[in-house]
DNA sequence: CATTTAACTTCGTTTTTCAAAGCTAAATTC
DNA sequence: GAATTTAGCTTTGAAAAACGAAGTTAAATG
């Protein structure tokens, strides 16, 4: 996870840092799931224990996680999800979201998503408008703002001036 | 990118066999902001020509991309979103806004996006009820279908009844 | 027709990732 | 309280991936 030149700078960018490996957001979903000591992550995963040490060490550095002793176990510990970590469910969930469209499972339906307080499944992972109203991608005209990678922003201005120009 | 026992049958997981490497979000964040030609994707990412090849390749064989002769130059190809691409869109913006909220710039905004009906900034993405209420991860109990891992049904059912226990 | 350009391939090297085995300290069993 | 098991790492040698540089092909340019 070297930072390499012009990979930083956005928002994606950033956050690809924390959990842009082939692990992070498997062991995050796990997480989500319930899950929070090291063997029950391991089971689940079949991920070595070097990488798993290394992958949870990383996410609590980065403060996804946070590692505490357990209280029924002197030398087990706990993973448990941050409130930065819980914010990433949208991502989690508009991963499930798309492979459920994309590639569905001939056999069904794979995690229904009941919310708690009504019982009903939920809508699911969307781009909102101020309103509140989905939006898909052709509906947003992204705007380079002072922090964004110049060469990015030059990207991001080209494509807003062509956006300007087609039909809304 | 082999497929590992035990990772597959979730979507989480599905989707990640497509994009869950170092480079394919990047090279989709600067997809939506409209680069299409080789040389235009390896100019802002420092990405050596064989793995860009490669992701592209790959891209298009998984259905995001779509590759097709440029229709000013017979050199030339253009990668375009497909369908399902354009479905990546709140992967995205999640993973931009947890960027934007968590690893802020001192510098300030990065990138503004706005709704091109109204000139107004989007609110950004988040999980829904069926009402259109914004859920968090708390607010969500998974249950397991059919089609989902053994193992992963297991955990998923015990969390589900943990959480049955718990205050709502 | 010689040169440049777009988009790859190939190749040898460096970097990263991995699985398996080993380690340590706490808990449990005898 | 010695022996064994367990939780959670480290270490290590091997495998995989990514890298840059050079080579390839076919179209465009001059």
């Amino acid at each position: 996870m070297t930072v390499r030149p012009g990979l930083t700078g956005c928002g994606v960018a950033e956050t690809l840092k924390v959990i842009g490996d082939r692990w992070s957001l498997l062991i995050l979903r796990n997480a989500f799931h319930g899950v929070r000591r090291f063997d029950a992550f391991q089971e689940q995963l079949s991920i070595s224990t070097s990488v798993l040490s290394d992958r949870l060490a990383r996410l609590v550095r980065e403060g996804v996680l946070e590692r505490r002793p357990a209280p029924d176990d002197g030398r087990a510990a706990e993973y448990r999800l941050t409130e930065a970590g819980l914010d990433l469910y949208p991502v989690l969930i508009s991963l499930n979201q798309w492979g459920d469209r994309w590639r569905p499972d001939p056999a069904g339906e794979r995690l229904r998503l009941i919310e708690r307080a009504t019982g009903q499944p939920i809508r699911g992972a969307a781009v909102l408008s101020e309103a509140g109203a989905p939006l898909t991608a052709r509906d947003v005209a992204p705007e380079a703002g002072p922090a964004l990678a110049p060469d990015l922003a030059e990207l991001v201005e080209t494509h807003r001036k062509r956006l300007l120009k087609s039909a809304p």
